[in-house]
DNA sequence: AATATCACG
DNA sequence: ACGTACGTGATATTT
């Protein structure tokens, strides 16, 4: 038999922190809670036990606690929005029939650990879900701690048994406590031996075991370690002990606990979906079944399009006849791919009507595509720019669109990662929606039941779009995004799909030369690597490779990745001298991955028309910046001399030219601005190289006497502060010790006194208000600023920091786009915006326009922003990318 | 589906 | 003392 223990405390706390507060209705915050469920039922699913229960904690101090008030003291009070959801889950749990322990008094862990002994004790194994590393002391044969941890908003867990805790810790779980009352442990106020820490409490343990056998070999002079050590534990004695007792879980509180009483038993169903309603938790009703567990709700509130009437339409009048009757009024319009069919929902009373329309059904699909995207029919969206491309692909532009539901849910919560609409309607509102697979999906339009699942899907998701416009703008205008909203996002929708559109074009005949020049280099190189290591193998897979190098040929490892040794480029890099089948691999890796994913990747998107379309995402990146895929336009070779080549084979047609500009150090002058940094400001005002004025200031060389190395080494000092970095990466990106970076830093923050104010500054208001927003006010929340997880929650400060510069760049990047694109229409050139890569925009035009475009381009991204230190530009142009950058 | 690697700003 | 820079997407291997 096996028992799964939750620690309640230590697993809601994971919950609160590492989730996107949530609320329902009344404004109750619910997420805690959900996610504790979620956990649970996952932690249910891996351990598969027969019996489960669930410790709290009292609030009341423990006996352990008086007996050393530092421990009180240092134990901060729930967050209110925590507080008020305990009893909530108490009352889940209650209803999932599930046992819960709480003793006045004792601490959960002390529970725990009551638990597992007696499980022990009654045959039966136990399992311990819990985010607290204390707990590992508890570990046994017969108990196991899953230990549950949240990074990066994901929760994982490891199961740690004897072996897996010996392979972390390198000696057996009840050492845990010795080594913790030596060391000490400053999250939980346990003072441990003053002076001595891990190295040296690990050795003392390793030599004599115990902490009893270290004071009894101290005591009779048997002990071996420096003097000073001795000292510090003669002085620290009374110390080592009151932490071991504190770190000691006390395994025999008075609790009134039979294994028996944990065994699994059905949920009361009935009060279990009534809280369930309460907290709007509508999946969890699904899933666990309680659907039609007591009649709380049954037959109200109907889905948006519950009572919707929907029709296919399939003949010309009929569809005259709805595009006449949706003249002025406000229609929802979900697309499918291509435009290849679509769902129309307009109101009509009380109830909604959906009309569906496919290419394949109606003779003049065209003709109703083009009347229903007019100016005349204003619409509500769904990744508007989709529906714009498909209009341009068939020859007409689509207008009249005036609210876009995805690209709202973006702005609201920029880190979602995706915004299928039955994902943003679950978040929204409290019924739960069909899946965009119903009609997205391979089988969707298969056979009849599919077909009317997927009808049915298109109808609701129609409906929820005008929904999601009553609920969505007034949050934008509440949060401050109306004007990106508006004057950014919405108008940057019909740039995208023209440039999409267009395209860029792409010489195949070269492209597919180097393709073989690249092979011919691969081959020799795979015959001499395998020649050099005596053998034939897989060069792709990191594994084998890790084994030869690192096993046959006895190279030293440098680093090791979770599954084996690193073979990183960056680790190469280092083996270098050591033996020469290193340098033939890193070409070799060159080599591949240009012909892999440029060279025939590239290959394999070539349109029809010889242009390569890639498609712009613009409700994906955290910061507000566009992303490019199939193919990625954003991440072409151009660092290395042979990579370069592949933009050699981006080209402009016959009689045209292509026109290049990017931003000179654009995120470095946002900084500057934002900062309000009056050294930098006035440094870029004056027009100096902010590299080499850095370098100068740094490493207290004149201007003029800056060298190369310098000028890198402050470059890389630059970069680092946009992104928040620190000494240790510093040294390592730029190869001095960890001190001189350090220095360096200092040094830096000394000079621009302004950035360093600002560091600080971002991080505290972020930590106040819980989100960073641009100058434009695009916003990023920053859950991870609460997070009890040290990682999680510098990685949140970092982001507090460099957000607001690369969003801003972003921002002025999209407005210059929106501002190029209206003035080439407005000047009637035939020059064409065709791709943006972040601070570089490039536009094909004809060979008479190029001075004209050259100096138009420049000035609309110069002048799309108004800072206190000017935006610059370099332009160029060419019969390639790689001429026109130069 | 996860991992390792590497291309870009 | 933590563990080590922000933002992306594609490919190949392995599970």
């Amino acid at each position: 038999m096996k028992l799964l223990v939750i620690d309640g405390n230590s697993i809601v706390n994971r919950a609160f922190f590492g989730m996107h507060p949530l609320n329902n209705q009344e404004g109750l915050p619910t997420h805690a809670v959900f996610g504790f469920l979620n956990i649970l039922r996952r932690m249910e699913e891996e351990v598969d036990p027969d019996g489960l229960c669930v410790t709290f904690d009292r609030k009341e101090p423990t006996f352990r606690h008086l007996a050393y008030e530092g421990y009180k003291a240092q134990r901060k009070g729930m967050p209110e929005d925590l507080a008020v959801q305990m009893p909530v889950l108490k009352e889940v749990l209650d209803a999932m029939n599930i046992p819960r322990y709480e003793l006045a008094g004792w601490e959960a862990d002390d529970l725990i650990g009551t638990i597992a002994r007696r499980c022990e004790a009654a045959g039966w194994d136990c399992r311990v879900a819990t985010g607290d590393k204390d707990s590992l002391q508890l570990v046994t044969d017969h108990t196991y701690i899953e230990l549950v941890t949240t990074r990066m908003g994901k929760t994982t867990t490891k199961e740690m048994d004897p072996a897996a805790f010996r392979e972390v810790y390198g000696f057996e779980p009840p050492i845990m406590v010795d080594l913790k009352a030596l060391m000490g442990d400053s999250s939980d106020n346990v003072p441990g031996v003053p002076g001595v820490g891990e190295k040296t409490a690990l050795a003392l343990l390793r030599e004599n075991g115990t902490l009893q056998t270290i004071y009894d070999r101290l005591d009779d002079g048997t002990l071996e370690a420096k003097p000073g050590v001795k000292k510090k534990l003669t002085e620290g004695r009374e110390s080592a002990f009151l932490s071991y007792d504190l770190c000691t879980i006390h395994r025999d509180a008075p609790l009134d606990f039979d294994p028996a009483d944990t065994l699994k038993k059905p949920v009361n169903a009935a009060p279990l979906r009534a809280l369930f309603e309460k907290l709007e938790f509508k999946k969890l009703i699904d899933q666990m079944g309680l659907d039609t567990a007591g009649d709380a709700s049954a037959g109200e509130a109907p889905v948006f399009c519950g009572t919707c009437e929907s029709e296919v339409v399939t003949d010309q009048a009929r569809a005259r006849e709805l595009l006449a009757l949706w003249k002025g009024k406000r229609v929802s319009v979900l697309a499918l791919p291509d435009l290849s069919g679509l769902a129309v929902e307009w109101g009509e009373g009380e109830n909604g009507r959906s009309a569906l329309v496919f290419e394949k059904d109606l003779p003049d699909y065209n003709g109703f595509l083009r009347d229903l995207l007019s100016e005349d029919i204003p619409k509500l969206g769904y990744h508007i720019k989709e529906v714009m491309r498909g209009a341009l692909e068939r020859g007409f532009e689509a207008r009249g669109f005036v609210f876009d539901g995805a690209i709202a849910a973006y702005l609201l919560s920029p880190t979602d990662g995706s915004y299928e609409l039955d994902k943003v309607g679950g978040q929204y509102f409290t019924e739960t929606f069909p899946p965009e697979k119903d009609y997205l999906g391979k089988k969707a339009w298969d056979d009849e039941e599919s077909v009317a699942k997927a009808r049915g899907a298109m109808s609701a998701h129609a409906a929820l779009i005008a929904a999601l416009y009553e609920v969505l703008p007034p949050k934008l205008t509440e949060y401050g995004l109306g004007k990106v909203y508006h004057e950014i996002e919405l108008p940057l929708c019909p740039v995208l799909a023209e440039m999409e559109t267009v395209g860029m074009l792409v010489d195949d005949g070269a492209l597919a030369r180097f393709g073989e020049i690249l092979t011919l280099g691969i081959d020799t190189l795979t015959a001499e690597i395998f020649d050099l290591c005596g053998k034939e193998f897989n060069l792709n897979s990191t594994q084998q490779l890790g084994k030869v190098l690192f096993e046959d040929l006895g190279l030293p490892p440098v680093k090791k990745t979770k599954t084996g040794y690193s073979t990183s480029a960056e680790v190469l890099e280092k083996l270098r001298p050591a033996h020469p089948v290193i340098d033939k691999i890193l070409e070799y890796r060159q080599l591949t991955k240009l012909n892999s994913t440029y060279v025939e990747g590239l290959g394999k998107v070539i349109a029809p028309d010889g242009r390569i379309h890639t498609s712009f995402q613009n409700t994906v990146t955290a910061t507000g910046r566009l992303s490019s895929t199939e193919p990625n336009l954003q991440n072409i070779p151009v660092r290395t001399e042979l990579g370069a080549k592949i933009r050699e084979m981006f080209i402009a047609p016959p009689g045209k030219v292509l026109v290049d500009a990017d931003y000179s150090q654009i995120e470095l002058r946002l900084l500057a601005c934002i900062s309000g940094d009056e050294t930098m400001i006035e440094s870029f005002r004056s027009g100096e190289d902010i590299h080499a004025r850095t370098a100068s200031q740094v490493f207290g060389v004149p201007l003029d006497q800056v060298s190369h190395e310098l000028r890198r080494r402050a470059k890389a000092v630059n970069f680092g502060i946009v992104y928040g970095i620190s000494g240790f990466s510093l040294a390592q990106d730029i190869g001095v010790s960890r001190q001189e970076a350090a220095a360096y830093m200092d040094k830096y923050l000394e000079t621009f006194a302004g950035v360093k104010k600002y560091m600080y500054g971002i991080k505290e208001q972020a930590k106040k208000d819980g989100y960073v927003s641009t100058l434009m006010g695009r916003r990023r929340w920053l859950p991870e600023l609460k997070s009890s997880n040290f990682n999680l929650r510098s990685f949140g400060e970092r982001v507090a920091l460099n957000m607001p510069i690369q969003g801003t760049a972003a921002d002025v990047m999209k407005l210059a786009m929106i501002r190029v694109s209206d003035r080439l229409k407005k000047e009637k050139l035939a020059a064409k915006l065709i791709l943006q890569v972040h601070d570089e925009l490039i536009v094909e035009c004809p060979e008479e326009e190029e001075a004209c475009v050259k100096a138009l381009i420049k000035e609309e991204m110069e002048g799309a922003g108004d800072f206190a230190v000017p935006l610059l530009t370099d332009a160029g142009s060419g019969r390639s990318w790689a001429d026109a950058k130069g």
